[in-house]
DNA sequence: CTGTTAGCGCTTTCAT
DNA sequence: ATGAAAGCGCTAACAG
């Protein structure tokens, strides 16, 4: 059997459907006898309001968009945690979409959503999707996570990579360590363009020559690097990688390959996913607050949208952690 | 400016909505002159069709809801992971709700998610969702991944866990550990309840003494319960964890209280999470491939909802996977 | 091939 | 306080 409408539950309480939407929706202006009659009625039937029809109607679907690159791993969660978070504190629904590095799909992705959503979260370093988005859906309010393009008109949120970076190769530096060689993340990533901006500024003002190896934020591109520096080592004492993945990656690799991380070589990495810590020997890092920024972005949607608008960008700056995946002994 | 609609591409294009329905929709009866007409006036005005409306003319919203228990880490992404590849490959939306422990809001979220997905995959082994979803949305197909309730009626994929637990035992046994503790998973969860019944059934088989500590599925949980035992061992010389993150937690605890994890005290978990294989030593543990399931789970509601309807239950057999935390010398 | 129109299920004026 | 009716934006008969 089909489902119920709110005709048939009208139907079944002899009253208007008008009366029906009043009494379910808790307007005062109806007579008590008659809300429980409709809400009878309603328990009867089994009816459950058409969550589509019902935003159609108020031009509100009480949902946000949450467009996601193809994250893997602990990152991806956290940030969704956060989001679902405040997403169900709020009463709204998550529609979630995740990219597969192909922005063809990101514009079909947002296309269809709108319509279906009252606002868009959008995390995408790898595209320049801020102004395709705005061709896309305009009107659609929508907040940008740590995306390129320099819209100074729409929301952001950022985390300052750069000084993150710098902050990484300060305390290596300070620890006593010489040679730093950063894993650079993805390349047409923004925030791996930052982050590699930061290590090579670090270094210049340390007097230290810069090595980079290429990477991609995966575990197996770290695992892949610390291969290439074992090859090639020059003298190497310390690994840099722009995310905490890579970082694991090339940590267990060079464990693997019997070397004393820590000690011989010093390893961090940049994020602090929960994993960091539970690694051994713990990995040093920069604590970025994943699952907060994720709330924080679908708060400020949810206000924008509701009005409170609210369009300054946020900066935030990341936080060192250190732990034992840098502790070389005092005398250097 | 407010978004443009399918009328107001009509009249810009000197035509009938109908046709710029058909025009945009790609039917074959149309004018090619039209249809470019159309087209360039939809790109000038920057319509976007509104998926709202659309879905419910059409009664399909080309959506499926997905509610997961309040997993944490990788469990989760894994899952979600599995889902969003199976959807974008078919053109689907994920519209994704966590849900809080609390059954209300479980109930709220289902009634929320109606008339706006044409399906539900509902994965919560903690509460008796199954009759309750019935209830609440007759007539809305539902898959069911490991939920408690015996609904013989809803497509169902479950995972052998009892017979995963047993499997894991008689491996510890094989390898020479003896006095084997399990830590159970969370009160209420049937997959706790199942592993846990796995467990003792194969102590039994070989006439071992079973020990149970309780646990919660949180790496905290694990740690906690590893000082339990190490306040108390009792000659324990294996743990058996619910699942990988208490095996962590525990493994972690055991590491940092200086005890030789593998040898000394063997450890397994069960899921097989990607942490499993970088922590160290690696986690031996029952492979269950997570983001299978959740590709699974979503192909088989689609093709349900598309009216492929086959209605058996997949039970799945998790794999044993040996790595070095169980790897006790051959001599016992 | 194209336009007119009914209707998807709901909310909300506008009357009464 | 309640009902009748318009309309949210779209698609799909039904005519022509």
């Amino acid at each position: 059997m089909a489902h119920a409408t709110i005709r048939d539950v009208a139907r079944r309480a002899n009253v208007s459907v008008a009366s029906v939407s009043r009494a379910l929706n808790g307007h005062d202006n109806v007579r008590p006898e008659l809300r429980e009659k409709v809400k009878v009625a309603a328990r009867e039937l089994g009816y459950v309001p058409h969550a589509g029809a019902r935003s159609l109607s108020l031009a509100r679907a009480h949902a946000i968009g949450v467009m996601l690159p193809d994250l893997h791993g602990e990152f991806f969660s956290e940030v969704v945690r956060g989001m679902d978070r405040a997403a169900s504190a709020r009463g709204l629904q998550l529609l979630l979409s995740n990219m597969h590095a192909d922005p063809e799909q990101a514009v079909d992705a947002v296309r269809t959503m709108r319509g279906r959503v009252d606002g868009l979260v959008i995390m995408a370093p790898d595209i320049d999707t801020a102004t395709l988005i705005e061709q896309l859906s305009p009107s659609l309010p929508a907040i940008l996570i740590n995306s390129r393009s320099d819209t100074p008109d729409r929301p952001r949120i950022r985390v300052d990579n750069e000084a993150g970076a710098e902050a990484m190769v300060d305390h290596l530096v300070d620890t006593g360590y010489r040679h730093i060689v950063h894993i650079a993340g993805a390349a047409c990533n923004a925030e791996a363009a930052d982050r590699e901006q930061g290590y090579r500024r670090a270094m210049r003002r340390h007097d230290l020559e810069p090595r980079v190896i290429a990477g991609d934020f995966t575990e197996e591109g770290g695992a892949k690097a610390a291969e290439a520096l074992l090859a090639d080592r020059r003298g190497a004492d310390a690994v840099f990688a722009a995310n905490d993945m890579m970082a694991i990656g090339a940590l267990v690799a060079l464990r693997d390959a019997g070397i004393a991380v820590g000690r011989e070589i010093g390893i961090a990495g940049f994020d602090d996913i929960p994993l960091a810590r539970l690694i051994s020997p713990g990995l040093t890092t920069m604590r970025v607050n994943i699952a907060d920024i994720g709330a924080s972005a679908l708060n400020r949607i949810a206000a924008i949208v509701d009005g409170d608008d609210d369009t300054d960008s946020e900066f935030r700056h990341p936080e060192l952690v250190v732990r034992a995946s840098t502790s070389r002994r005092a005398e250097q």
